[in-house]
DNA sequence: TGGAATTACATAGCCAGTCTATGTAGACTG
DNA sequence: CAGTCTACATAGACTGGCTATGTAATTCCA
């Protein structure tokens, strides 16, 4: 029963892991920074390169009039602009401003020392489990490149 | 810089890992059961006894008007009934239906389902990896006990 | 080449879920 | 027994999501 051993346990047991640590992260990170996940999410793309509203629509899996209005709620906070696109000017390309940069780092900022503080509080033992397991975890994720 | 090594980038990587697979899990179950992380949390709370709105609302850390309408959109779906508590006629009972418990079977269903896929195209190496961060994982949930 | 289909986005109206402020009924207390 | 406290409900506002639909630009093809 442990050398075979079921998938099953170990996903039940996981997913609880899961639902804690990423539950705790949110309630002491999540209320600083007032962005919804699909926000931050898309201004990580755009700090890449501009997106068009549908790209932003299709990559965050909600509808296409959600991406707009979040696009424009965005854009009302100045951490975006728009502007249209010169080679099809029914499209638009959304850019992600300084200020939307900013954000961004302190976002990942609060986000970091968070967790680092947690991990401060582990055993080497723990974190070296940790560090262990992280190619494991993005394995989890088949979606989410390197 | 290994032995003592940075917690800061342990801290970022783990950060990454959790994101993608959390936002993995959510995408594939979480469109499904249609039970925002508050209503299912609360469903939990209530399959082990019957909870009153206050303690709902506290350990969910939720203002108690939010979790008052919360009770009523669960108790709209069948989900939990409200019994006056016979002790305390201000207090109410939230009790769980059947149905309750069979859609938070069915979440827990499609969870387990999901993560054990995903786990199952790991090698078992990865797998044990896993295994071995639990515990490391539960310490990063303070608020989470055993 | 011009009308039809398609595409990219915007608007409108709805619902869930959260908040603060406030109301109400029962319980407690001096 | 009057005042205060407690448990919950209601009201109003906001974010963020959805579907249905509108509009303007582009593409396609007969």
């Amino acid at each position: 029963m442990s050398g075979t051993s079921k998938n099953s346990d170990l996903a039940a047991e996981l997913e609880a892991a899961l639902v804690g640590v990423w539950g705790a992260l949110l309630a002491t990170t999540g209320a600083e920074a007032d962005l919804s996940r699909t926000s931050a999410s898309v201004l990580n793309m755009l700090s890449e390169r501009p997106h068009r509203i549908t790209e932003l629509a299709a990559a965050q899996a909600v509808a296409q009039p959600t991406m707009t209005v979040a696009v424009q709620r965005l854009e009302a906070r100045g951490l975006v602009t728009r502007e249209r696109a010169t080679d099809d000017r029914r499209a638009t390309n959304v850019v992600i401003t300084d200020a939307g940069r900013a954000t961004l780092a302190a976002r990942h900022a609060a986000r970091s020392a968070e967790l680092e503080a947690r991990l401060d509080a582990l055993t080497p033992a723990q974190r070296e489990a940790l560090a262990a397991a992280l190619p494991a975890l993005h394995a989890l994720t088949p979606g989410e490149p390197s």
